[in-house]
DNA sequence: ACCCGTTATGTTATACTATTGCGATACTCT
DNA sequence: AGAGTATCGCAATAGTATAACATAACGGGT
């Protein structure tokens, strides 16, 4: 589905927005952010812990403070209903992605959340949302 | 948020839809789905489990499969972003909801997903949507 | 150089959420 | 009655996430 678009330049593309903002982008989450692009699916908080283990065994606290991080700094956006984490291309602000989940290959595409089609009840003010899509990519099913 | 409407009425009428499509809406599944319904807030998968105990204790997958069944019969919504479950008061077919959750009192509303203003990448097919939308509701924000 | 506040990490243990697998029971259909 | 299906009870375990506390690393003020 994604066209696995150069992960090395995205994480400089990071590493700047990071240094824009006055955040620290360190090795660990450096790391992890790193993984999370490679990957072209969400990818589980204990399969990055695994990844991380050969060098030097990191425990939960250390991917779970990094996912934090880079989903705070809008590098990273956590999939509710997967229990996973994806990397985010845009570096936009927290809180508007829309995301479209392929359940064949796992890939992810992400928009933007055009906000005015939702209808809030009266007097309720949203301060964040969750937009997850699950289907089939336009690839997978063409393949079949 | 909600006005507490009738669970006793809710609760007939998801009897009357269950009988309807040859569901079989048992004992187990039934005080779960009364208990959503009581709840004004949705409710954690283990403390339905643990108001299930007075009358013979039950276990995890008790809980889990009387969700599954409501969830599947459209009758409860999974919330994703809280591991929690909610009564649905639309008895819809499965798939359309749209949830507004307040995070001061805890309330949800409902409305019902108008597809058309989702623009989906080229070529992908959404099978199934989770869409939740966090914030405070109008009741919360005049109570300050 | 020293102290101090802040930020990030390491470490251990534990809490919370969910599923698997198997056996018992009950119901329906023939 | 016997076969098949659906539900439930039960025990064990898998998977996800956080609490609580200790340590390290950096930068600024004196």
């Amino acid at each position: 589905m994604t066209a696995q678009n150069s992960s090395a330049e995205e994480l400089a593309r990071a590493e700047a927005v990071c240094a824009d903002r006055g955040l620290a982008l360190t090795p660990v989450r450096r790391r992890v952010l790193e993984l999370l692009l490679e990957a072209n699916a969400p990818v589980k908080a204990y399969d990055l812990l695994a990844a991380l283990k050969p060098g030097g065994g990191a425990q939960p606290p250390t991917v779970y403070r990094a996912l934090d991080f880079l989903t705070a700094a809008g590098l990273a956006h956590r999939v509710e209903a997967l229990n996973a984490y994806t990397a985010c291309v845009h570096a936009h602000e927290t809180g508007g992605a829309e995301l479209y989940i392929c359940e064949s290959c796992g890939g992810v595409a992400e928009t933007h959340v055009h906000g005015a089609c939702h209808e809030a009840p009266e007097g309720f003010k949203v301060a964040r949302s969750v937009i997850e899509h699950y289907g089939k990519c336009g690839d997978c099913r063409k393949a079949g």
